[in-house]
DNA sequence: TGTATAAATGTTATGTTATAACATATCAAT
DNA sequence: ATTGATATGTTATAACATAACATTTATACA
């Protein structure tokens, strides 16, 4: 699973995931507005997982977004284009890991040190799962919540 | 995938789960009361899931509920035993399918027909899932959100 | 049978998450 | 420059959920 939950260089780890949503978005002819580019660089600052209220702050403290829908609004975009993704358990969102790739992520919670982690085959699982009952799947959504490895080693990984 | 979908005797399909959950509970000491035994009928009414103030609307039409928290306390009591699902995806509640079981179920979710079945093959899959990154999983939501055949293949069945 | 204890219910108030609806501003293309 | 599309600003409210505390009802057992 995830180097997330593992010690790791999160500046880069950062700094790559920033870089290449910018280029997603000048391939795409989509534009990464200061609100959307600061609520991802939010959602990036840790693997946690954020609320929209939690974000809606953050962005108001920078003078970005001070009302609701704004920061809906930032969260949806980045959603919509597979750079961040909407964890239904939390009513929260967390950054993507990998947002070149068009995917189904599982993600994996930790209720320990609560990173989130994702992984990629999701997919191929869900397909699989409805096939026996001719179930047409357009969305899946996979989270397990319980103890990354670090944290059942360690005392505490927050 | 599950009958609940496709055409079937509803009448003996809900007096099967009641009956089961009835036996259940006595047999472990739960006590099914009015406002939890009526609850379980409002979501076994059709096989969709229902939100907390939906379910609150009928309990108030009954005379037996009239604030938020009794819906909630309802609720909570079936979920925590097993009487009960609650959809992520919808913040709703669906009644189970199978509540004789300790299961972890997926759902399958119908865009068209809004029914909600369930199968119980989640929890191997998601320890499989997990054991790569050495993730210990406490709970899984498998939810997935699409159609189901009878939905691709008739016009309606709402 | 009375009394202690726990479980369930009743009630008020409020917290949290999310969107509808509409006005204004900015961007991108012709 | 004009236009049409996209994004932002703003108000108000909808939808989902729980904290906290009072009261009642069930159960256990002295
Ligand atoms: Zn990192
Ligand atoms: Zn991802
Ligand atoms: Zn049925
Ligand atoms: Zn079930």
């Amino acid at each position: 699973m995830q180097n997330v939950f593992a010690p790791h260089d999160h500046a880069s780890c950062t700094q790559s995931a920033l870089t290449t949503v910018e280029r997603a978005c000048a391939e795409r002819g989509l534009r990464l507005t200061p609100v959307r580019k600061r609520t991802l660089e939010i959602l990036l600052e840790g693997h946690h997982a954020l609320g929209a209220y939690d974000v809606l702050q953050k962005l108001s403290d920078d003078g970005l977004a001070d009302k609701p829908p704004m920061a809906y609004r930032a969260l949806n975009f980045l959603v919509e284009h597979g750079f961040a993704h909407r964890v239904e358990r939390l009513n929260a969102y967390v950054a993507c890991a990998h947002p070149d790739a068009d995917h189904t992520p599982a993600l994996w919670i930790c209720s320990d040190c609560h990173k989130v982690a994702e992984t990629a085959q999701a997919a191929e699982l869900g397909q699989r799962l409805g096939q026996d009952g001719g179930f047409s799947i357009n969305t899946l959504t996979i989270e397990a919540e319980g103890s990354c490895q670090q944290c059942r080693g360690e005392s505490s990984n927050d």
